[in-house]
DNA sequence: CTGAATTTTCAGTAAATTCTGAAATTACAG
DNA sequence: CTGTAATTTCAGAATTTACTGAAAATTCAG
């Protein structure tokens, strides 16, 4: 890898997080590096950084297209493709979001629905049925609250993150539940 | 798998969606089972119903407790582990935000962190730092967030989640940024 | 068109992860 | 203690995923 040592460092952790946020390592790394680079890379240039296959390189340009984290353009009198991230660090962390749901919640919600109109859904034993309907109640609550939340812009989501934990404490006026899950290792 | 065809969609649901949560296929089924269980279930019977190994069971098992997911219970006169998933879905899904930040984000933060007290980050070019305390900032913002709001109970969550929907909508007078980024695949 | 530059595809290989069965360990009733 | 039930560990096998190099396809200047 050809980066200056704290880039570097930079660059193989997000490699390692790219693969828990299903991703690769080789993605995650593409990204990191393009997230630092003040002017858009070509493949190339990628490839001297990370010192991957050319190929390998195409492919992680492709997925990271297919989440729409990363752009295309084109440089006057070259030919080459060139990418770089959204200057906007808030979009960036919006379009991850859109992602992993359109990956990971709104798939499973239909599956949910689905099995509700299922024709022996009712055969189902009550138990189960309960655990589904549950289910499905609170994806589409969190579903409906990101769609009204999805375009606020980053001063304001300061405000709104604010006012939300305001709120909450305002309301808290009952003590809290006796916290149990804090993790200690 | 020995399970009602019904039971069995969900459960090869969750043993997708596992893989895409950082546990794998069949942690995911597991919990799956589990979750749609009115009583605890021992070992045996999850292979049962999963038709996996013994020792693949007892692995998901630890895994599962690690993510503190899984409830283990004993039977009076039985000398078997029981497993169990928390009524309370509201609770399953706090331990999982919890748990998915302690992996995801935490330990990014932790590396931003490091990097800028790192001796020579000052002679990094300027772009990457900013960039580097942008997303740190981003971090500890919503870090901050989620300790607020982190024992919110559900009844209180909805009022909150229409509040902070309607917030948004009021605050919101401008006309919204044009939406480019929902995909149409 | 032609051909050089660039990107993409893909079959094969390498690497990583998951799963199993057998053996080892633990837990505990008698 | 002893013996049995139960769980865990772990080395190797099976499976899945990632990566590469070579070949194919695309793009576009001339």
């Amino acid at each position: 890898m050809n980066l200056p040592a704290l880039q570097q460092k930079f660059v193989i952790h997000f490699g390692e997080m790219g693969a828990r946020w299903g991703m690769n390592r080789t993605v995650g790394q593409i990204y990191a590096v393009l997230f630092l680079s003040e002017n858009a890379l070509c493949a190339d240039e990628i490839v001297a950084a990370l010192g991957v296959s050319r190929s390998n390189v195409s492919m992680g340009l492709k997925e990271l297209q297919s989440w729409q984290l990363v752009q295309l353009e084109h440089q006057p009198g070259d030919r080459k493709d060139f990418f770089s991230t959204p200057d906007d660090l808030w979009q960036i962390v919006m379009t991850l979001v859109e992602q992993r749901k359109a990956r990971e919640v709104d798939p499973t919600l239909t599956v949910l629905r689905d099995l509700q109109m299922d024709s022996d859904y009712n055969e189902t034993n009550a138990f189960a049925r309960g655990r589904i309907e549950e289910a499905t109640r609170m994806i589409e609550l969190f579903s409906r609250w990101y769609e009204d939340m999805r375009d606020v812009d980053i001063e304001r989501l300061e405000r709104l993150l604010t006012m939300g934990a305001a709120a909450q404490k305002v309301l808290n006026f009952k003590p809290r539940k006796k916290t149990k899950k804090r993790k200690e290792n």
